[in-house]
DNA sequence: ATTAATCCCATAGAATAGGTAGGAATAAAA
DNA sequence: TTTTATTCCTACCTATTCTATGGGATTAAT
């Protein structure tokens, strides 16, 4: 399961790309509109321009602007950075990667070979996941 | 990522699968070969047997044995027993069902629909990944 | 009786999740 | 130049979960 942190994320970043012309936006107004705690989002928004996602304007009328095209923005990039490793075992992540340490023989391991396939098609969906297809998605629905 | 209990499990289970016929084992031979701490397998077993996965024997020449054939027992009854709901968002779990608190409208949510593709997608794989198709896969890979 | 198991209950340290508090620095506007 | 609205920074806090460990009661085969 996704974490609070990463699914105030999720919400905090679609927010941005769907007012996206009114940006900068401050935490205050996410926070309010999305009911997400201020000094809580304030962090994660932090980290997400850390991570250059966002980038901030500072003072007033300041706040919080993608850094980069709504297309260029994925879930899968979000929930790396928050819950780290996407796969279920860290014998098969790209980016984490570790060797189980229980697993005797990771080339004959049964159960990194279905790890390994769960984390692709979950990768690659995640991937697919940009704000913009979201936000797509979100229009089509409400027909 | 998997728990380390659930991945002492899903060792276990496979250790039992493939020395079906010693059954039962007992605790202290599966902690031995596997690496696993004793008392904290102890606990695992416990989890399994009361989840109708294993059964026991007690006393002397005791143990634990698959509770069903290993085509039968595969690794979403084991995550979900250890680790919960395997989706990513409570709203499209079917055993742990609840609505994402935030969600403003859960029937157009565009996240929502990710989530339940992979899911969908997950829960199919580690239902096919049953103990009998690990040891197959692993009978495979040693050639 | 002895031995080798499971069963049961209680405890405990470490890490993580989720959140809070207060104030300094910055920048726009009045 | 003062006010106001914002981000930035640092520190703290609490509850829960994870990963175990310890001791002894019970059961059953030899």
């Amino acid at each position: 399961m996704l974490s609070r942190k990463t699914k105030y994320a999720i919400n905090a970043l679609v927010y941005l790309a769907r007012y996206e012309d009114e940006q900068p936006i401050s935490v205050s107004r996410i926070a309010e509109d999305r009911h997400i705690p201020l000094k809580f989002l304030e962090a994660i928004l932090t980290e997400l321009k850390n991570a250059r996602i966002l980038k901030s304007k500072k003072g007033k009328y300041g706040g919080y602007s993608l850094n980069g095209r709504p297309e260029e923005i994925d879930l899968a990039q979000v929930v790396r950075l928050f819950d780290g490793a996407i796969a279920l075992l860290p014998c098969v992540t790209h980016d984490y990667y570790e060797p189980c340490e229980e697993c005797v023989d990771e080339e004959t391991c049964g159960i990194r070979q279905v790890a390994l396939e769960i984390r692709n098609a979950t990768v690659a969906r995640l991937k697919g996941a940009t704000l913009a297809s979201i936000l797509e998605r979100e229009r089509k629905m409400r027909e």
